[in-house]
DNA sequence: TTTGACAACCTGTATATACAAGTATGGATT
DNA sequence: AATCCATACTTGTATATACAGGTTGTCAAA
């Protein structure tokens, strides 16, 4: 879990500001003790707190030290990658995921363009819808290219697609842009979503990536209007 | 401008990748090579190489190099604090900007816990409309910490506030949260925009906070549904 | 009491070095 | 031709050191 010594520090004291032991203003030791409490030299040290300062957990002010930051009023996610089944974890609600399709399909010319297909062959497609507290709220669709994903159980839909990803079929996943905008409801956001009378609907579309940069997956995640937000923690240089 | 040397790394390549003399997927100098033409070491080329990563201007890839990304297709804003003239600058529309109010009033129960004031003081207020193409299409409203911001100029708050607040109030703005949440439209929306029938609106809030991390600005900027798009890049991890 | 100089501590920047680990290449072996 | 291996080059992690510059408290001088 912990391979390098920042990795380590960071985990250690991001869980802590998570989990509230550490509170809002607390002072962290100074780099030079932290280097001693774990053996390691200083700039091991400014690589995990560069890490907590970038992520939002904590805040640098020279001459004075590393202090906590408010991530309670932060609330998630906290920009990132961060699934879907990650954050309802983390709210502890209750969720239900609703495979609608789940097979191979031929790319549409919408969906090549999407996935900067040059022959529109084949791909994995995917639909749920995500049930929060019993009405269903947001709608995913997920397309694959078919040379890294061949297949997808039922299973592993119903479940974090992320984790199957990475964890089984070992996808070295890196980056990914998402686009946030509102559209007019189609006829499918209308049957297969609780919509009421909602005539927009929020639509962030994901574009990931590998770590050969090449575009792999398409993700449309539609979003119900009065159930849809999005943090983002963001610094103004290198403070 | 370049006062650090990996700033003058990070600004160099950052500008060639944004004006296109850099195009995507090509491969960087390597890091000795880089540290070399610059005349300095390589601990302080992987600073600015990172800080590129981290923007979504570069890739890296272990024992290959550093490769550009593709930053046409990213459009703006990459996250971060981008101001909306900044912004529109960029992307060359015709914009005015309309001020509505800009004065000093007592702060209501809604502001003084945006801005977590204990006893509710007086505010600097500020309301402008954003007219993009002939359409006034955002309403930004601003409320300021009189400790800081006692009073604003008409002009200050035609152009750009922050340029003022920083250049010439020089205060250390460091880092913001944004939500985004999707509301119902207001009389005062429907007054001071051109909102058409659209029964929505987008809702972008603002908490800026200085170096010192006191709370000093909420802002709220209300989009019309149509007109409103974030991009968002973010990595999975340290890659 | 106030001021100023100073020391002690803090983070920020920069350099040099070492080794680990991933990638590509070319040559020898099979 | 295909495989393996050594090699050189790449980025990733870690250490030690040095100095710049911001912050705080102390102590002496005014």
């Amino acid at each position: 879990m912990n391979k390098n010594i920042y990795m380590h520090i960071y985990n250690d004291y991001s869980a802590q500001i998570q989990s509230g032991s550490l509170s809002t203003g607390q002072k962290l030791p100074s780099e030079n003790e932290l280097a001693e409490a774990y053996g390691t030299s200083r700039e091991t040290v400014r690589k995990a707190l560069h890490m907590l300062s970038e992520n939002g957990y904590i805040h640098k002010i020279k001459g004075k030290g590393s202090f906590v930051l408010d991530t309670q009023r932060m609330s998630f996610p906290v920009s990132g990658l961060v699934t879907f089944k990650e954050v309802s974890e983390r709210l502890g609600r209750s969720v239900r995921t609703i495979v609608y399709e789940n097979d191979c399909v031929p790319s549409t010319a919408e969906i090549a363009r999407c996935l900067q297909l040059k022959d529109p062959g084949p791909v994995w497609k995917v639909v749920r819808a995500r049930e929060i507290e019993g009405e269903k709220i947001i709608l995913d669709k997920d397309y694959f290219l078919t040379t890294y994903v061949p297949s997808l159980s039922l299973e592993a839909a119903t479940n974090s697609i992320y984790e199957y990803l990475e964890q089984k079929l070992n996808l070295p996943i890196s980056y990914a842009k998402k686009e946030i905008s509102v559209e007019e409801v189609t006829p499918e956001d209308k049957l297969l979503l609780d919509l009421y009378d909602y005539q927009h609907i929020v639509v962030v579309r994901n574009y990931v990536h590998l770590v050969d940069t090449t575009l792999f997956q398409y993700t449309e995640s539609r979003h119900r209007l009065d159930k849809f937000q999005f943090v983002d923690f963001a610094r103004r240089a290198q403070n």
